[in-house]
Parts: C-alpha cells; structure tokens; sequence
DNA sequence: GCCAACGTTGGC
DNA sequence: GCCAACGTTGGC
C-alpha cells in the first residue's frame, strides 16, 4: 500500500463534491504536470489518500482510495495526460492544518511542506500514521 | 492582491 | 540543448 495526497482548490472541486460522488468516485483530472502525472502512474487500486483543501483552507480534510488505474484524461484530447479515478472514504475527524504540519518537526520533511506546488505528490508511512493520528482517524 | 517558486515553452 | 520569457500555483 502506498499513500498519496491529492490536492484542490474547493473553488474547484471540493470534499463535498468527492463525497457526494459516492462510491462511484470521480476522475483526478485537469493535472497539467509531468511529476504529478508520474505519480498517478503509480498508483494502484486500493492506495490511499489524503484529500487536501488548497488556498483558502490549507487543510487536509479527508481521506480517499483509488478506485481505478491512470488512463486517459478525459478533459483533454492531449494524450500525454492522464489521470486516476478516487472515492471519498471517510473525512478526518479535525481536519489537519498545514500550520499543525509546518509545527511538527517530524512532518518537515513532507512533500507538502518542501513542494507546496505539486499537486499530486505520495506520503511516507509515517507521515500518513501520525496524521491519521492527528485528525482522529484510523488509517 | 502580491509575489516567490517553479514548470513549460519557444527562439536561437 | 540552453536559457529567457512567460504563465500558474498557492502561501502569506
């Protein structure tokens, strides 16, 4: 099992929209860089991930799973980008601010924290177990 | 709303 | 293949 994270923009689309798509899920689409398409290459079924509200939140407020494999994106006739469908899971118990990731020493190393540009980008095991942690959630 | 950081594009 | 110019992202 791997971890990711997802990141948006709720302007753009939200948690609320993610859980409103249900099990049925929704496409990562629109993502216009090489690195994050790489790691959606990556994924597989069953990986999962941290939903993180960009902008206005900087939070991390829920948690999702990959419910299908990179294939073509379907916002785009360009057939170099590609993207993963997720499902929303269950929502952090608090939501996880990137002021309490920044405060944990033991979070520095995040992608998160030392890219804040990439949207698409994975979580160690660690980081993922001591957020869980801090948002009230089992893994 | 600003601006730094970064990625991409295109001319040479 | 380099690099300047440009566009975008996202934290502040």
């Amino acid at each position: 099992m791997t971890y990711w994270l997802f990141k948006s923009e709720p302007s753009t689309w939200s948690w609320d929209q993610q859980v409103a798509r249900g099990d049925a899920g929704e496409e990562w689409d629109g993502v216009r860089n090489y690195q994050a398409r790489n790691f959606m290459r990556e994924m597989k079924v069953g990986d999962r991930g941290f939903f993180y509200h960009s902008q206005k939140d900087k939070e991390i407020v829920g948690i999702v799973e990959v419910i299908a494999e990179a294939h073509p994106d379907s916002t785009t006739d360009d057939e170099r980008w590609e993207c993963v469908d997720i499902k929303a899971v269950k929502p952090l118990k608090t939501p996880v601010t990137l002021e309490q990731i920044k405060g944990d020493e033991r979070l520095a190393d995040m992608v998160l924290v030392k890219n804040s540009r990439l949207s698409v980008q994975p979580v160690s095991d660690r980081e993922w177990a001591l957020i869980c942690d801090m948002g009230g959630v089992g893994g």
